[in-house]
DNA sequence: AGACTTAATGAATCGTTCC
DNA sequence: TGGAACGATTCATTAAGTC
């Protein structure tokens, strides 16, 4: 995103809109005269929106106190109802460091979608008619939220696949690797005329319209707040990439963002670093103090700067089961080595098998000439018209393909 | 995949399980005596499983005349509930071939719920209690479609995004391009000890655990199944790539794969092709028909192609204690750790002893660690000829002899 | 200083068998 | 049926430590 702190000429690359040597918001807040989380005490319905706030307090109640039809913008990031068995270890035996807060436990899937409604609710009557809501979540609660967002009147535009450049593996190997998170965008009604930036988000994506599977590093290093012990302030806090995408497609400048599950505030320092305003609710106060401070080091950027991010790009790898599903190399058929010497038989699932053993193209490469080690994609070939092809030209030609296809 | 036809020498590129000279199905089971789609007209429960049949006629009606807890895996691919309002057009004014069949309209989401509970529950109930569910969707419907399966007791495992490779584009500019599919992995219950070929799946992707999201084409060109007109079939064809992941990923050779919305066949193809049994229900004769068709031109893969590769999880226990009778490792010779750090000695028990501590591998490598665990095969090494060998090596040789004898 | 090695960590519904 | 023993298992990235 490119987004500067103050007070930092270092790091041109990496978003950061974090940390700084500068007072916490809250002493700033008072110098200003503006309230500080005193809203949820407050009785009946306040004059004005508590624009560029956080507030500490049950988000519902918040949200119920705020005047209706009043937010262009709501982003929700609400506990994901977990359901972890005992410790989970890593194959060299240290302790993963899980997500095992009270705010993230419930008793039954009736109690989280009572919860699950009431918030929505709550977000819906505080929605302008044209505003939208944007939802994230992962196969443990996304699928409850959609269906209780669209049971409630929202009307679902797209969902969204974050995939995760590294996610955390599955260290026992029962599962196909977590990769992803998904997130909702419904607008408030099925008549809701949204916003939309569907040339800005195009021209920041090379010219191709913006797909609906977003790749996007998660938040770590300098970006990821810590506390004094070097601990992460929160278990899980998302990365200011993801939220820069959502309000630049999806909000315009000077349009109101409320996050009823603020966290520590990457929706905040997004709106602000992109000239939005923000309402952030949070239950925690330790969180919200450390959103305070976060935000406040947050230079705005200039408006020419608003333009869309560009979309992160890498080289793909081409997996040797991509190219026996695409039929390049057929499942069954013969693959041996330039000298002949070596043969084995491709099986459906990408793997070789040579003899009894079964294996990686590499794997059983090594295996075959009794080697540590061994590149698969250059060692094995097929014949073609007579002609021995390495395997590895078949990868080329895939890869050509996959940079058409974008 | 590369599964080649019958009757064809051509095409030696494209995935093709589909299309043939050859007579439709339908004709060669009445020669073979076989039962064709008399089964949902029968009354009580059939004395065996329909196997490697199509059945047309009501899906929640013909599974609950099968026998319960009957059926390895469920792959469904239901009604989406598309929402379209009035006819979409391309920038150039051509119209777009939604899908608007009768099978798709639902008067409201309650109706669609109703439905979708009535189906995952019959299939729940046919489900051994070691199976498991695959389900595909859209934003429009897969959001109840998982809530219901959650409320129902399946448990999930993944969920999956399909990335489409070439997807079709927005052509209003009003939303993001539509990239994806998601499908859902769920057990029948908590308990379930589901099938997962992890190694196998590894091994065909750089030997890198395979992610939750996959990026596979479309199903076009030969594998798409055209009428007589040029004009495609089903709306909704899935690719045979796509199938092909989901049985090797999650099912045995000779398991039984029932799919509720058989649609053309694309799992009874695929199950054909790699050695699996399968059961299809279908609504719609016209689609039926079309299946048998396509199926009964498929030619199954050879065995080594698909069967089960062995894991470490499903070979024969070795005890150490049988290493040192045979001599491979010697009692009174020492064992070290991969880092020198940590010596123990061989007994002829079988156990190390440790200073004055005496246990299995595991126990005295925990124990060397100061870790609650270890796994001694990999833990602890032998010197040979000046280098380190792991006992996990004399275990596999032990494993091969095992299994020379028989 | 720079190259290389080692360690740490991230929203995770992450065993099975034998006695 | 409960407890103990066996033994299978990680990728991308950042940061710190070592040569």
């Amino acid at each position: 995103m490119g987004i500067s702190r103050t007070g930092t000429a270092s790091a041109p690359v990496r978003i950061q809109v974090s940390r700084t040597g500068r007072p916490a918001l809250g002493a700033r807040m008072k110098a200003k005269g503006l309230p500080n989380h005193s809203f949820p005490d407050q009785i009946g319905v306040p004059r004005e929106l508590p624009l560029d706030q956080v507030l500490v307090g049950d988000c519902v109640a918040a949200m119920n106190a705020l005047p209706p039809a009043s937010v262009d913008l709501v982003f929700a990031d609400p506990p994901y109802n977990l359901q972890l068995g005992g410790d989970l270890r890593r194959p060299d035996d240290s302790l993963v460091d899980a997500v095992d807060d009270d705010w993230d436990k419930f008793a039954s899937f009736a109690e989280y979608d009572a919860f699950t409604r009431a918030w929505l609710q709550a977000a819906r009557r505080v929605l302008k008619p044209d505003g939208a809501l944007w939802v994230i979540g992962s196969y443990h609660n996304i699928f409850r939220v959609g269906a209780i967002l669209q049971d409630l009147g929202f009307w679902m535009l797209n969902d969204i696949v974050w995939r995760k450049a590294n996610p955390m593996p599955n260290f026992r190997g029962r599962r196909f690797t977590n990769a992803h998170e998904t997130l909702i965008w419904a607008a408030r009604g099925e008549q809701s005329k949204y916003t939309f930036h569907y040339e800005a988000l195009k021209g920041g994506n090379d010219d191709l319209q913006m797909r609906s599977d977003w790749y996007l590093p998660l938040c770590t290093g300098e970006e990821r707040l810590k506390g004094a012990d070097g601990a992460k302030v929160h278990p899980t806090q998302k990365p200011e990439a993801l939220l820069a995408r959502v309000l630049l497609s999806a909000s315009n400048p000077g349009d109101v963002v409320l996050d009823p599950f603020f966290g520590t505030g990457t929706t905040g320092a997004v709106a602000k670093a992109l000239g939005r305003r923000f309402i952030g609710l949070e239950r925690e106060t330790v969180y919200a103090e450390a959103a305070r401070a976060r935000i406040a080091a947050v230079q705005p950027l200039s408006p020419e700067a608003f333009a869309a991010a560009p979309s992160k790009r890498t080289e793909p790898r081409i997996p040797f089961l991509s190219l026996v599903e695409s039929g390049l190399v057929k499942a069954g058929e013969t693959v041996i080595d330039e000298k002949r010497r070596h043969k084995a038989v491709v099986r459906a699932d990408g793997t070789l098998m040579l003899g009894p053993a079964i294996g990686s193209i590499h794997k059983v490469g090594a295996l075959a000439q009794g080697l540590p080690a061994c590149n698969g994609w250059t060692f094995w070939h097929v014949e073609r018209e007579d002609k021995l092809v390495s395997i590895d030209v078949f990868r080329s030609a895939a890869r050509s393909e996959l940079a058409k296809a974008g």
